[in-house]
DNA sequence: CGCGCGATTGAGTAATTTCAAATCTAGTGG
DNA sequence: CCACTAGATTTGAAATTACTCAATCGCGCG
């Protein structure tokens, strides 16, 4: 059984973009599954499948890439009311490329690949919400790689800060580093100003 | 009228994801326009608005970022069967801030956001084919994001030349090096080996 | 008290940029 | 067919930025 807490701030979240009765909430929800990690655990592992897609509902997770050197380039941080999984991997069912690690405790609602695809099927209005939230993920991956881009570290760094000053508050600053593609102690030079 | 080797084309792109019968496809084409557009033309002007995402039957187009500097940073280019536009402003009905400038003389499918939602809205089949494009488009771009934060720059020049050797011949060195993000001076110095 | 981890600092090195100049190439007019 | 020009490409040298590797610092916790 899901918290009653949790489903309500499912609905809320869904609701930013489609209308959602209760019947039909309870309907939309039996096509997910309700599930706590601990910090530390892994959503996915590298190698592993990525069947699921996750909604955090509190929480911290990074996901991130390993290269061959061995050194990990973290693609995205979720937290509350964020979705997260290695998509390549979902999307073409696949084995997965990244790894999706809990920062804090975390409990999410997640959904498989399948099941995903019945309930779009099933439901014009939900294929229209996957729609909408893979154009806004797109939008807001391409910012930031412009921004990659455009931008130099210095001011990469100032942006996020700006952005999410709560991230500071709750991460390592070695992982901002790696999400910022500079090392820790480019970063840490940083900070002096 | 469109012409019929260009909506032949069309409904082959669509059947790559759904099926589309003859009735389906005149549907689907009154809520697009055919329109020509001559080298060094914009479709999209940064400050104008990006009323449309287009469909390429064929040419070639690269959509660019401009810094503070004036530095131009080529975000994508696209050919016959890719669709362009600048999404950010595209989906938010918001001035542009991309310029897509045509490198050759390109004709393309194009539809308004109005027309798009409208389309999906009243033919799910259509909201599934956009979502399914949103969905590779996304991870087109971190696989792009993820490449340029693990590889160096001559092992994307390298990739890219093995993607896409067709590119080369059609764009100046200066266009690949903005995309790859390097000067065109760096480029050149990696033609060597 | 001392261990261990995250963060910082320093020095030398590698990669890329900037700015300037030289070279190459395709298209044009005579 | 050739000279000429504009644009594209290459080359050189100095300056900048970030990296690596190594050492040090600071602090919470057993």
């Amino acid at each position: 059984m899901i918290p009653s807490e949790v489903t309500a701030a499912f609905k809320k979240h869904l609701e930013a973009l489609i209308e959602v009765s209760d019947s039909e909430l309870e309907f939309i929800l039996s096509f997910f599954e309700y599930r706590k990690f601990k910090k530390h655990q892994f959503l996915i592992q590298k190698g592993g499948t990525a069947e699921y897609s996750y909604w955090l509902y509190e929480g911290l997770t990074k996901s991130f890439f390993t290269d061959e050197a061995g050194k990990e380039h973290i693609l995205q941080f979720a937290m509350e009311n964020w979705w997260t999984s290695d998509y390549e991997a979902y999307f073409s069912e696949q084995p997965a490329t990244l790894d999706v690690d809990c920062i804090e405790n975390t409990t999410v609602l997640c959904i498989s690949y399948q099941n995903r695809e019945k309930l779009c099927a099933q439901m014009h209005k939900m294929e229209h919400f996957f729609r909408k939230k893979a154009n806004s993920g797109y939008i807001a991956l391409q910012k930031r790689f412009l921004n990659s881009y455009t931008n130099n570290t210095k001011e990469r760094y100032d942006l996020l800060l700006k952005q999410y000053p709560a991230l500071f508050q709750r991460v390592p600053k070695a992982f901002i580093a790696s999400y910022l593609g500079v090392t820790r102690e480019t970063l840490s030079r940083f900070q002096e100003s």
